[in-house]
DNA sequence: GTCTATATTCCGATAGAC
DNA sequence: GTCTATCGGAATATAGAC
């Protein structure tokens, strides 16, 4: 933060990189910052030093992961794609976001449960998905025969419920699956094609 | 726990239903014993007094509310229902459940997030959903041709996974659609219907 | 910038009177 | 059983030397 040189500027990484493992694992309330010191290599009086207080160095990794976490959906049903091809690309990018960063949706979730208005008014702030636009795509398309008429509300709200959900209850699937980590990522890497057909095969007629 | 008369029954259960908010609201590291001695009316020393520690009063409530959150997956599929009549149970019972328990989901899944393997032994042991059975049931309609190929596994986790995301994004989610709770309540009861018409939908031939 | 040592705050738990 | 007062530890935060 103050000293430039190209070596240093790894404490304030190596600080971030610790945080956010110490934090998406443990939640806010969970963490300790003597855990955060440990895995940074550095000690409890640098962190503050760098980011002042645990509430503070939280935020910067919150908000960060939080734009991670929320899906493009925007962008992607705005897009002049056929409805099929966009639910195909939404399923397989925002699963493979996952698979990557397989604690996010449960670190968001909880952190916006214990603390909603303040937390989404700082990550969302107006933002919100065109729903009127995709409510007018669907109704023309079921106009057509295309597929079943179906609310836009519904159909976003079942993909993201079944690209998310996995990967919240993934400690209780993989118990009552018998699923090692390796298999449960394989089970999620079939789950883009399994998924998308789930989908499209409930809304076309 | 100790006097027996009639209305002294009430500081326990003043204590266990304070203790259930509290929890379920902000976790066990976000807690507070005194938060849960203000809510029963009551004093720290007391609590103590009634379950030792913190620990241990968090260990009744969560076991409690676990067995509520676990589906009965089990024996609705055990049943000798036809396959869709027991889509249309689960899902109906299991989002009324939710629907008076909305903060289930997101305590249950976040304290084993923290602590998997402890957690889930206690809750789980070895009670598994009986995928072979489901499996075997599944391949003899398809290949009757009532519905089209698909795994157990696929299957239950798509079932719950539109039942329980829900709620566990509720504060996300009215926040996007703009829905007061009452709002937010009706749309979870039109689902118990359009959850079932899409699963259906989906896997129908 | 980084460390050691220490101050400060908070919170779970206990002692002891009633 | 219930309360007030207090202890003791843990965790965040700061002071100050290097």
């Amino acid at each position: 933060m103050i000293k430039e040189r190209k070596e240093d500027i790894t404490t304030e990484q190596k600080i971030l990189q610790a945080a956010k493992e110490v934090f998406t694992e443990k939640g806010l309330d969970g963490a300790r910052m003597q855990d955060i010191a440990d895995k940074a290599g550095i000690n409890k009086a640098l962190l503050h030093y760098y980011f002042r207080s645990k509430e503070k160095l939280f935020d910067v990794i919150f908000v960060e992961e939080a734009r991670k976490f929320m899906p493009k959906l925007v962008e992607i049903m705005k897009s002049d794609m056929d409805l099929f091809e966009k639910i195909e690309k939404f399923v397989a990018e925002y699963i493979s976001t996952l698979m990557q960063n397989p604690l996010l949706p449960i670190f968001i979730l909880s952190e916006i449960n214990r603390n909603p208005k303040e937390t989404l008014k700082k990550i969302l702030g107006n933002q919100r998905p065109p729903l009127e636009i995709v409510d007018e795509h669907l109704a023309k398309l079921a106009k057509k025969g295309v597929i079943k008429p179906i609310k836009a509300e519904q159909l976003m709200l079942n993909m993201v419920s079944l690209c998310i959900f996995p990967f919240i209850g993934r400690p209780m699937i993989q118990w009552i699956m018998k699923k090692n980590d390796k298999e449960f990522l394989a089970m999620m890497e079939e789950r883009k094609v399994n998924v998308v057909k789930f989908i499209t095969d409930s809304i076309r007629k």
